[in-house]
DNA sequence: CCCACAACGTCAATATATTGACGTAGACTA
DNA sequence: TAGTCTACGTCAATATATTGACGTTGTGGG
């Protein structure tokens, strides 16, 4: 990533003028080089500032991440461990981590799944819960409208569009070897 | 971050017609929301997908950003740990260990900079340019070029900008108290 | 009923990321 | 020249992130 000056790709598509492909080729490639440094950014100042702005909650990105999973409607008798991760798109190796320290600083409660006795339930804990809904939702609220500024909606979903796009075709790129 | 139901937040515009502020706020909000969830899944399946499409180079995303910016001609002679570290806007003590191995994987090599005794003036070596060029660049554009599949160049650049924005909202909230 | 097989969660190793602390080195004041 | 102040790089502690390995549990074919 960063400032990859693009390699000399020679490729030719039968009966095109020649030139219009290339040019086109190498300005996609400088772009998408330009949009994936920047995107790589975005995401480390998104998890410094937000984990900043939570600070006093003790709440980094991820943890709200978590909270905010836990109080959807949907998820009113828990998730597994292995739900959670595939929603937040985060390996289960990892989640676990983030669950026990979320766990050993009381905002889950991890109990037997009745269904499964593999599985762990998670939950909010009633002060998860309070701290979610008084302290951190506000501030979260605060935190967005600061960090969209001057972005219409348009613009917002546009944006989301292209997070979306980028999104599938990374994925088309992470399984391979069975397509 | 996630699934953030919107908080009931009650701000009343002076002289608006009182409907519209809210609404527009609340989607303005539940936009960002997922705007920001999917930075995130972005950015994660990004470093993924590109440390495994440089693995058999043993190279990170990370890393490459680091030989990406080693390569330009402006870096020539050099750069030093803390020049590095603000092109690729990560912390010094970061790269300071991401330096570490790949110096010890000879991909590059750190002297005394002549100009000034504290700095460390950081270069590729010949192996690690070798390595940069001959075999990661032309991996990389072709997994640029599947990852913007189905963007065009409008698409590419207007993605682009709206990064820039957030980056911008972002630099801001992270230092609010000089302002 | 038992045995292979897959799924669930965790442990271990490694690579990023952050902030805080600290020793070394240059610069500026007295 | 000495003293302060800042900048540079690294060490330490902690939180994400990955893959690989492994014990436990559920599910299937015999």
């Amino acid at each position: 990533m960063g400032a990859a000056t693009s390699p000399s790709v020679r490729k030719r598509s039968r009966g095109t003028p020649s030139v219009p492909f290339d040019d086109d080729n190498a300005a996609r490639l400088a772009l998408a080089n330009r949009v994936f440094f920047r995107l790589h950014q975005c995401a480390n100042l998104l998890h410094k500032t937000g984990s900043s702005a939570l600070e006093e909650e003790g709440l980094t990105t991820q943890q709200w991440a978590v909270l905010a999973a836990l109080s959807r409607p949907e998820a009113a008798g828990g998730m597994t461990v292995n739900e959670l991760a595939r929603y937040l798109m985060i390996s289960r190796q990892n989640l676990s981590g983030v669950l026990q320290r979320m766990e050993r600083n009381g905002h889950l409660a991890g109990g037997a799944d009745p269904r499964d006795g593999r599985a762990r339930l998670i939950t909010m804990t009633p002060p998860g819960r309070e701290l979610w809904q008084q302290r951190a939702l506000p501030k979260i609220a605060a935190y967005y409208g600061r960090a969209v500024e001057g972005m219409s909606l348009e613009d917002l979903t546009r944006a989301l569009h292209y997070l979306l796009t980028l999104l599938d075709n990374m994925t088309a790129l992470d399984a391979p070897e069975d397509g």
